[in-house]
DNA sequence: AAGAGGATGAACT
DNA sequence: GTTCATCCTCTTG
C-alpha cells in the first residue's frame, strides 16, 4: 500500500479549474513537519477563491499587494494569512503564474500525530472541534503565516499534500455557499464550499438567506 | 498617520 | 442566540 502514496506535484496544482481542484483535494492528506513534529490530516472540507471575478477573493480584480502576491505565483505554494488578528488560515495556490486562484482548507480529519495536535490545541480528547475550522486546523498542524509562500511540492518540505489512493466519489461531495457579507453581487451565492458528505470532521455549514 | 474591517473561534447568556 | 478577542492590511487623507 505504501507505494500507492505520492506527493501531489506541480501538474496537480497548475490546472485552471480551481473548483475541480477544490473537490479533488477532498480525501487528500496534509502532512506538516513543523517544530520537529510530524502531523497528518485528511482534508474533508475546502473552499475555492478565484481572481479576478470573485469578490470574496483577496486578489479580486487582480489587485496585487505584498500580501496577495503569493496568490499570483504558479500553483503549488502555500498562502497563509492572518484573519481577525488571531487566526492563521491555510490556502493552496493553484493555476499558472499570474493567475490568482487558491483553495482554502477548512477542515481536516486527524490521521497521524494526534497527540501533538491535542497538545497544540490544549485538548484532552480527539473530537471534531479539534480541527473542524480553518483556524483550528492551522493550530493543530502548526501552520503559521511565516510559512506563506513555501512550496507544497517537496516531499521533504515543511508542508506537502499526499494522495494515498482515497477516492471521494462525486456523490459524496456536498457543495454549499461561502461567507456572504458582500454587496448584491453574485459571488456571495456561488456554492464554492465543498465537504465530504456525512463526514463528522467538517465545520458547520454556512447559512445564507437567499431572499435578501 | 490614522482608522476600519476581516475567508474565525471561544466563551458567554 | 451574542460578544469580543486582536492585529495586519489596505484605504484614505
Amino acid at each position: 500500500m505504501k507505494n500507492n502514496i505520492f506527493v501531489l506535484n506541480k501538474s496537480f496544482y497548475t490546472r485552471l479549474d480551481v473548483l475541480q481542484i477544490s473537490k479533488e483535494l477532498l480525501g487528500k492528506y496534509i502532512v506538516t513537519n513543523i517544530d520537529g513534529q510530524r502531523t497528518v490530516g485528511m482534508i474533508v472540507e475546502t473552499e475555492a477563491y478565484r481572481a479576478p471575478d470573485d469578490k470574496a477573493c483577496h486578489a479580486y480584480t487582480n489587485k496585487r499587494t505584498e500580501r496577495t502576491e503569493v496568490m499570483f505565483r504558479e500553483g503549488g505554494a502555500a498562502y497563509v494569512y492572518l484573519c481577525y488578528g488571531i487566526h492563521h488560515l491555510f490556502n493552496v495556490v493553484t493555476a499558472e503564474m499570474n493567475i490568482a486562484h487558491a483553495v482554502l482548507v477548512r477542515a481536516i480529519e486527524p490521521i497521524e500525530g494526534v497527540d501533538i495536535m491535542l497538545k497544540r490545541r490544549k485538548f484532552t480528547d480527539n473530537k471534531p472541534s479539534l480541527t473542524n475550522g480553518p483556524g483550528k486546523l492551522c493550530v493543530a498542524l502548526g501552520i503559521k503565516t511565516i510559512f506563506s509562500g513555501v512550496s507544497l511540492t517537496e516531499s521533504l518540505g515543511v508542508i506537502y499534500i499526499e494522495d494515498r489512493g482515497t477516492i471521494i466519489a462525486p456523490s459524496q461531495i456536498v457543495a454549499g455557499p461561502r461567507v456572504g457579507i458582500f454587496g448584491a453581487k453574485e459571488s456571495r451565492f456561488w456554492d464554492w464550499r465543498f465537504r465530504i458528505k456525512d463526514n463528522p470532521w467538517t465545520s458547520k455549514p454556512n447559512i445564507v438567506r437567499y431572499e435578501d
